[in-house]
DNA sequence: ACAATGAATTGAAACGTTTCAATGGCAATA
DNA sequence: TATTGCCATTGAAACGTTTCAATTCATTGT
């Protein structure tokens, strides 16, 4: 391997004349720096950023931390994180883990965006310092080095609601993803609050627990009607889109309308949404802005006189297509 | 920060002892062990990677360099790399950049998975050594420590053309993406050498230029009805789904039908394209898959007697549906 | 009782950088 | 000519590990 040692040798310099040459610094003579330059392209020299991080204590790597790669919805997000990460000189690493997390751990990272249901609070407290700063997106945990920027999850549920009360239905059920997650669980909530708002009876029944995916919407739905026969409600409220598409094809399965027979709200608005037969009607999740903002909130976290050219916070939106 | 040093000062033993306590060697006894091990979790010890990294010269970390993120193409993939980059005790690392590739430049991973047309071929075998060997998804470039992993593309590009044909279509259009993507230029080969075969004319005039995103399909779809009126193929094929489904757009946008006016093919077979309407005949390409071959193809140049389970090799399918 | 064996522990070098502090040389000033 | 001050360069320590080689110490065999 050919270090900066192999390149003052060659150029017939100090190691740290090279050092501070190959990092442009002012105190060298052009001449020298020049020197060293051609010696380093000659050898094929390349810096090592392990030895280089450890010196600096500080990897100039942002890392996104998420349980998985899977579904649609992630690749807006990273992309404005990924923007505004490096508008800032950063690099972005996106890592995807479900036990020990190495990465965060062993602090290869100068800061982290954390989207992932498989770290424990007690692990992220444990692991936030500093100099390894988290923003939580999925959580509402807050500390000096830890800061959540969550979604309006429970605004999002209350128009969904509205919505389908201002069409006149008066029994709507609602369909949850996994208990983990903590978007999941607060549309829950804010779709529960909103109905109990209105004095509307929500009896367990009408309450199905999927986990995420369209298979498990298709599957969750196909067996409630199966099992309730006619006794349906007439709008069902869906935790995220894949489950709502994967309900409306249960529904249509049976021979049933949507929206005439069921009506189905989604979450997210997911590219496919308005592709979908029928075009979901969903509450839209400005994604890439979330990111963004998520970013931002890092970068200030790491440096308290950092200026946000801009820093929307994240809001929600009900996009009315046919399907509710 | 707590170093190794702290914990050994901490459990009244040498440096080293701490060291090999902590790596569970099984030269110290149990009792010094423990109590290494109890001192590192009282003054809440973590391991520094970057010195680690440093010293043994290997990061255990494999990265997938990518020019972007956009685009739903790409989870699939990475979902198949992420599952055997684990099961070797390895993490993954997901990276995208368009300019000075630092994470690869300075050998922070022991190998790497490339699919950014922004990487030129030069820089690339530049990068790759013994200590860091590549596979390319996205080039035919090879020497010792570069290794292709290539879809069939022209294959896939000539299942379409037997499919229109068979169908009775005489004259077929296509529709290319940008030219710096190697899987677009291979499409696109592949269909012209299907055509010639086929003795069929293929007018420049028939050939359209697009940049793989739906508007661009679009778009590029209005412009050439507008263009040459009725004067059109029966038949276009596109070199993936999205400009597919953005032609398909444009086309019933003037009134025609999809396919009776004009049939349409397109490549990948994302997810979406099952959903539209009417429902995208694709050439499926098996995304999961393609990681996995790559992934075992990067490990077994990483290790000569790698084994691997199973090593399919990537193959391409045609999925009939209404659109072509 | 003493050397030989072996196990447990430790000292110290190494990995490739950065950077502080020290050195050397040279021109300008006195 | 001797002193000052400046500038370019260099030596050496440091970052936190791992690991080879050396050391200590108890145990065994003779």
């Amino acid at each position: 391997m050919v270090t900066l040692k192999d390149v003052a040798k060659r150029a017939g310099v100090s190691l740290s004349t090279a050092s501070y040459s190959i990092n442009g610094s002012t105190l060298i003579t052009d001449v020298t720096k020049q020197k060293v330059l051609a010696a380093a392209k000659e050898i094929g020299y390349r810096p090592n950023g392990l030895a280089k991080n450890l010196k600096e204590q500080k990897t100039n790597i942002i890392g996104l931390f998420l349980s998985g790669f899977t579904g649609p919805f992630f690749t807006d997000m990273m992309e404005g994180i990924q923007d505004v990460v490096i508008q800032n000189g950063y690099e972005l690493m996106v890592y995807a883990s479900d036990d020990k997390h190495r990465l965060l751990v062993e602090r290869y990272v100068d800061g982290a965006i954390i989207l992932n249901y498989h770290m424990k609070d007690s692990f992220l407290k444990s692991v936030a310092d500093e100099k390894l700063p988290c923003i939580v997106l999925d959580r509402e945990l807050e500390s000096t080095f830890i800061k959540p920027v969550l979604l309006p999850n429970e605004q999002g549920s209350a128009m969904a609601v509205n919505h389908l009360l201002k069409k006149g239905h008066k029994r709507i059920g609602y369909m949850t993803g996994s208990v983990e997650s903590y978007d999941g669980e607060s549309r829950l909530k804010g779709f529960k609050k909103e109905i109990q708002k209105h004095d509307i009876r929500l009896s367990d029944q009408d309450l199905l627990r999927a986990d995420f995916t369209e298979q498990s919407g298709f599957a969750a739905m196909r067996q409630y009607i199966d099992e309730h026969g006619q006794d349906l409600p007439s709008a069902i409220v869906c935790a995220n889109d894949e489950m709502a598409m994967g309900a409306i094809r249960a529904i249509q399965g049976t021979g049933l309308k949507v929206p005439e027979d069921i009506a189905i709200i989604g979450f997210d608005d997911i590219y496919v949404s308005q592709y979908f037969n029928p075009p979901l009607t969903t509450i839209k999740v400005p994604r890439k802005e979330w990111g963004k903002t998520a970013a931002h909130a890092l970068f200030k976290m790491m440096d308290p006189d950092y200026e946000c050219d801009i820093d929307e916070s994240v809001s929600v939106e009900l996009m009315s297509r046919t399907s509710g």
